[in-house]
RNA sequence: GGCCGGUUGGCAGAGUGGCUCAUGCAGAGGACUGCAAAUCCUUGUACAUCGGUUCAAUUCCGGUACCGGCCUCCA
């Protein structure tokens, strides 16, 4: 198995440290607002390596975290703006985002800790770092000391040059160096804290991670991920602290990156009016759409979002749910397993849109086989290949017929009276039947079989 | 200014030092059908640009152009 590794800049075979626990951390959100369109890229990728990882080492020896990020100066803004107590706005939030997960068929990760419930373990690596003497206490704060490490830039490939001509570091002068990072700061006596050696404070954005991935999986682990845009500074930072604080550990062999997301080639942005939330595009087409959309490229390149590759994609599905339904009856091989091809390209960096180029062949070879053991071959194999994927997991029937049941009786009466029509050659009520019927959005279909109806 | 990535047919998007061929959508023709739909068959069109390496480059190396991301909170 290979995967793209910041660290190397380059495709590295992966081996994990421990085979029969293999361990994963992705940093997931800050839950201070719906959570948009690149809150849901990240996850489906990093979904589709922990399904790989489980088909590959089994899924009782992989532990996969997604930490959620619930006090942040952000959460305190929006408390600013609404009046609305914090404890309610992370609440809100983080349900929310499980809700979206869920609907993208998002397996839960083993663990999905939340900071405010680490703040001892993070207080403890802090210590840690002021003993080492990698971290200084001034001005109510508590800060990394970057100049302590040999090295620091190392992962987001920046040297402390580049880093200060880029001039746009918060400088405060109280800092050592302007590249210091804020492990702990002061809190209002009105604002989320907790009690410190160093004051009534809150942690750094960094510091939760490198304290909440050490507690749940080790000082050294084998894959970190999360967006590229969190390269730098936080996962540079977390490496810092958490290299230093336990020295000798790697922090994590393989860092992997998602690309971001773009709306009509361009950054998604609030003041771009191209700003879309998860929940907001799912009332517009269903979340199975939105996930194969994100697997049509591959996760390390930027994704551009449109409205037209969102339709393309559920027709995809339409294609793939059209076959599954014509061998609804049929029993798929209880010992199927995936096609090695599909396991063979998601292996390699998880080329996905390889892995869907095999998934079409499968379901082309599915319409045309004609005797029932090569259906039930084919059908075991097309939906183990797709679970890797996290896809194709309705019921095809569901899938077209979705939100019509209290319809189905009536279609089901017309579909009755058109069959007596065209028994009778009257083609004229037959045709009225049937565009009736495509008026309100429902296709029907004749087969030798008889007349199927869908959902358009 | 620094760092990183990209440029493939009408569109989306993989991949490869030489082979008949990604895949999908769209287009054209056909089969099936009362007509459709779905499905199947056939089919056209491509590797930004300039150099280098090589018997051979879209693929490797270098330059140029253009596009994008990151360098501040961000998945």
């Amino acid at each position: 198995m290979y995967l793209f590794n910041t660290l190397k800049k380059r495709k590295d075979e992966f081996v994990p440290i421990d085979e029969s626990n293999v361990r994963m951390y992705v940093c997931g959100p800050t839950v201070y607002d719906r959570a948009h369109l690149g809150n849901a890229k990240t996850p489906v990728a990093f979904d589709v390596l922990y399904r790989v990882l489980c088909n590959k080492y089994g899924k009782e020896h992989v532990t996969y975290v997604s930490n959620i990020t619930d006090v942040d100066d952000k959460i305190l803004d929006k408390h600013k703006k609404t009046g609305k107590p914090i404890r309610e706005i992370t609440e809100q939030t983080y349900q929310w985002y499980i809700d979206d997960m869920a609907k993208l068929n998002i397996l839960p990760p083993n663990h999905r800790p939340r900071a405010t419930e680490y703040i001892d373990e993070m207080i403890e690596l802090v210590k840690l770092l002021l003993k080492e003497g990698h971290a200084y206490e001034t001005n109510g704060h508590v800060l990394f000391d970057v100049d302590s490490m040999p090295g620091y830039g190392f992962l987001s490939g920046r040297s402390m040059k580049e880093m200060l001509a880029g001039a746009r570091i918060e400088v405060a002068d109280y800092k050592k160096n302007p590249a210091d990072f804020v492990l702990w700061k002061p809190s209002d006596a009105d604002q989320p804290g907790w009690d410190s050696p160093w004051g009534y404070g809150r942690p750094g954005w960094h510091l939760e991670c490198s304290a909440m991935s050490a507690k749940l999986l080790g000082n050294t682990f084998d894959i970190h991920g999360g967006g590229a845009d969190l390269i730098f500074p936080h996962h540079e930072n977390e490496c810092a602290q958490s290299m230093c604080a336990h020295p000798g550990e790697k922090f994590a062999n393989y860092w992997v990156h998602s690309g971001m997301l773009m709306v009509d080639g361009v950054k998604m942005s609030k003041s771009l009016g191209n700003f879309y939330t998860i929940d907001e595009v799912l009332e517009k087409a269903p979340a199975e759409a939105l996930r194969l959309m994100f697997l049509t490229t591959h996760y390390h390149q930027p994704f551009n979002f449109t409205f037209e590759g969102l339709e393309a994609a559920k027709q995809t599905l339409d294609k793939f749910y059209n076959a599954l339904l014509k061998v609804k009856e049929i029993e798929p091989k209880d010992d199927a397993s995936a096609d090695e091809r599909v396991v063979g390209a998601l292996e390699d960096d998880l080329n996905t849109p390889l892995a869907l180029s095999y998934i079409h062949e499968l379901v082309n070879a599915l319409n045309k086989a004609e005797d029932q053991d090569e259906k039930q071959e084919l059908k075991g194999k097309l939906l183990k290949s797709a679970y890797l994927l996290g896809i194709l997991w309705q019921d095809p029937k569901e899938w077209f017929r979705g939100g019509a049941d209290d319809e189905a009786q009536e279609i089901e009466e017309l579909i009755a009276q058109r069959a007596e029509a065209k028994k009778n050659k009257d083609y004229a009520l037959a045709d009225e039947i049937r565009n009736n019927l495509k008026a309100r959005g429902i296709i029907l279909e004749d087969s030798p079989q008889g007349t199927t109806w869908k959902k358009a």
